[in-house]
DNA sequence: CTTGCACTCGTTTTACATCA
DNA sequence: GTGATGTAAAACGAGTGCAA
């Protein structure tokens, strides 16, 4: 075997599988130093095949880890280096996590910025409804001293005085004279505390 | 000693742009 | 429109060092 085919046995199936015995018997194997600027020649292929990767995804897709006994079986079933399959199982894991990982963060990002609309919806509303609590303080002030000033005299309050900004969105046809100030027992609006001391 | 992982490299493949 | 060519980005297999 000669230098490329040690260095690149995933090129040399035929030589490495003739090769693997020698590794099964414990030679030696010396950490395969990274050739970085080595032009690599001739070699022209270097890709697992097809049917080697589709068995290689079937076993990840099965268990993504791989005890030694299995990556055996694996690499002779394959006609590879245990080793490559190795490595392929660690690099698989590797960009799998981040592929989960990219996956995550654009889900976690629609999710902010749902909420965030959300919460500018939700902060227009706060502002709307400020100011119409707003209103309506100051319609009750005014309908107070009016009744104060009319000696009480004349009992009912005169709803065309009502400042319509004070009904805000609540549409007047919707209920009859009787219940337009009608609020449920149960009826509770956080802040509103001060409506029960006028009703 | 072995294994998994993070980081990295060098090569190949892919996608796209430019030009004759 | 089309094929050739260039090229940046992505994909891929693998090396290295460290920790468990």
């Amino acid at each position: 075997m000669n230098h490329h085919m040690a260095l690149f046995p995933q090129l040399y199936p035929d030589a490495f599988t003739q090769a693997t015995p020698h590794h099964q018997q414990g030679e030696n194997k010396p950490r395969r130093r990274r050739n970085r600027k080595h032009t690599v020649g001739t070699i022209k292929k270097r890709k697992l095949s097809e049917e080697q990767v589709k068995l290689l995804e079937q076993n990840f897709g099965n268990e993504p880890k791989l005890e030694s006994e299995r990556k055996d079986r694996l690499a002779l079933e394959l006609g590879l280096d245990p080793r490559q399959v190795a490595v392929w199982f660690q690099n698989k894991r590797s960009r799998w996590k981040t592929k989960k990982l990219e996956e995550e963060y654009s889900n976690l990002k629609n999710v902010h910025e749902t909420t965030m609309l959300q919460k500018c919806h939700l902060e227009a509303q706060v502002l709307k409804l400020e100011e119409q609590l707003l209103e309506a303080k100051k319609e009750i002030q005014r309908l107070l001293e009016r009744a104060d000033s009319s000696s009480s005299s004349q009992s009912q309050p005169i709803l065309e005085d009502v400042n319509p900004q004070f009904l805000g969105e609540f549409r007047m046809e919707e209920y009859d004279d009787s219940d337009v100030f009608y609020i449920p027992e149960t009826y509770y609006i956080n802040g509103m505390e001060w409506i029960n001391l006028y009703m």
